[in-house]
DNA sequence: CTTGCAATCGAAATCGTTTTCGATTGTTAA
DNA sequence: TTAACAATCGAAAACGATTTCGATTGCAAG
């Protein structure tokens, strides 16, 4: 039992290819009569158009590309699911890569997403790329492409981010309001941009409280995972004991310091606070209860998705293109173990 | 700056459309030297046949759909891992579709998918989903289905699954062997088979080793959240003291139960032990540790793509196919809850 | 010098939809 | 009555790849 076709549609009500086509599309050269009679027997057979038919003439997929570092990972699922909502409303499919954090393989899905020909690509950079050729590339062959988390400051094209700066040194200021004097920093790797960026709201909110900042005291994670976290924390009961708060760059190493802590019996946040940063669903249900920044991926999906929506909107007027760069609200999460 | 077609390579090397398609496919009638000479170029300009041109021929989309119930759930993300490594291995890509444990919404994606013309889907049933027309109107289009981790007893498919049954089986044998002899039971939705069967295992167990199943001592979470865990941890303590073991259908519902046990500070396991299912990444990082029952997402995804590209195999050669249910093994996680 | 056959190539139809451009009506104004 | 025009429909050419079926060439066998 194959799709129908505009040609059975045709020959079932006596009418040419051309005139269901056009009947089915409003067009103003076929009478109201037939419009009617040919809509009433499409839905009663429950015709649409072949997609790849319709690829060929209109050059419209109707499907776009979403490139993620990591699958299981909260808050791209999270992200995944703002995009997925939104293009579902607009009729758009969502097909999924994973760039395994690998500079690699995301210049592969890249290419792969463009032979495809999709009607535009959401991106979120892996930790390793460090040049972006290839993302350059698909702005050469004007389709839309919209990054989203992580972001590049070379490339021209819209974006929608956090204040990553902003967001961090609320966290740290809310640490040290708590009073909080020796604050550490699990740091994220060295390329990416949210990184370095609540690398440095760590760093402003010391300087503004005249808290002091040593080297010894950031320790970079280079896979933003709860075993660096759990191995950090070890790292400064034994070594660095003056310290009495940790601002991780993300959830997972904040969690895993916790762990640590627990098995060790200290006292959270009375001998030492963590701070994570993400707001991933289980920061909630850990013992202590992880104080975090709410990162909120949905809106940031369903952001990401809009503007790649009304960028193709402008492409097809011919109209100019500007992108954006949309900042998405960040708040605190203030729980029990700060 | 489009994409280059045959005729670009056919006129760029003097050759027709014809002979550069059947050089680029290895045809029998094309000479030795003018293949070389026409896949040489092809590689350098980075040549790929257009998808969409090439389905209207063959009807082969090389793309399959995937319906989960839910995105960010770490167990159904690391499935559509397993599913996306080994579709990309065979040049597939994956549109994936979310039903949201919504029975309306499940049929509406199957038939997303349907139109879209994938060449096979992929689909875990919703739990709200009380029958299967949708299901059998897929097998009826003649293209590949696989069900995977829920299932239905009535569609005739291939489907990828665990003994539920024998899994809670050990699993609350596990606590019995602990010295634990009041059981209580945080059940599923009444619907999905697994749900059914994790419970039918747990009364197994309790009937070999002729301790007391009551019905108060069962409780159903909907929507096996940990929201449901924690009010059920409660209500234990308060109005079933006796109870000294939860052996909970997810890790969700046991870590909110961890969770308020820890709030009234509970001895884990001595007072109450508590028993996950699914292993979830974060239930080896909460305090105590969940034991659990570990099930191998990503080696249940990629055996799903195994069955689906096994059946296309078939169906294309016109041989019959035969339906297979395969079963993933699974193993008894026994961290510090136990 | 034909005939037959292999080797090599292309013309053309096809997939299903979209869209341009005519063609055919019926109607109205001159 | 005729020209002009609107209203309605369809033929046909795309889109790009695939594949069937001929066409052409060269060469060997008769």
């Amino acid at each position: 039992m194959r799709n129908l076709t505009l040609k059975d549609i045709a020959t079932a009500l006596g009418l040419s290819i051309t005139t269901v086509s056009k009947a089915l599309k409003d067009y103003p050269d076929v009478s109201a009569k037939t419009k009617e009679k040919v809509k009433a027997y499409a839905q009663e057979v429950n015709f649409t158009p072949n997609a790849y038919a319709a690829y060929l003439r209109t050059q419209e997929s109707k499907i776009i590309g979403v490139i993620i570092p990591r699958l299981n990972h909260y808050f791209f699922s999270s992200v995944l699911k703002g995009i997925m909502k939104a293009a579902e409303e607009e009729g758009y499919m969502v097909i999924i890569l994973s760039s395994e954090e690998s500079y690699e393989l995301e210049k592969k899905q890249v290419d792969r997403l463009l032979k495809q020909n999709v009607d535009g690509i959401l991106l979120s950079i892996a930790d390793s790329t460090h040049d972006t050729e290839h993302i350059d590339n698909i702005s050469k062959q004007n389709i839309p492409l919209v990054l989203f988390d992580k972001y590049s400051k070379l490339s021209e094209c819209s974006s929608v981010i956090i204040n990553d700066q902003n967001a961090a040194f609320t966290a740290v200021e809310h640490l040290i309001k708590r009073g909080k004097k020796n604050i550490a920093h699990l740091r994220g790797p060295l390329l990416p941009q949210n990184s370095i960026d609540r690398f440095l709201g760590y760093r402003k909110a010391l300087e503004k409280h005249q808290l002091p900042y040593k080297k010894e005291w950031v320790f970079t994670c280079q896979d933003i995972t709860s075993d660096e976290g759990y191995a950090y924390a070890k790292e400064i009961l034994d070594k660095q004991p003056e310290i009495d708060a940790i601002f991780a760059v993300a959830d997972m190493p904040a969690i895993g310091a916790i762990k640590y802590f627990n098995e060790q019996k200290i006292a959270m946040p009375e001998q030492i606070a963590v701070m994570g940063f993400s707001n991933w669903k289980i920061s909630g249900l850990i013992t202590p209860a992880l104080s975090t920044v709410n990162q909120p991926g949905e809106t940031m999906g369903k952001k990401a998705f809009e503007l790649f929506f009304e960028e193709l909107q402008l492409l097809k007027k011919g109209k100019e293109i500007k992108h954006q760069i949309v900042e998405i609200e960040t708040s605190l999460v203030v729980r029990d173990s700060t």
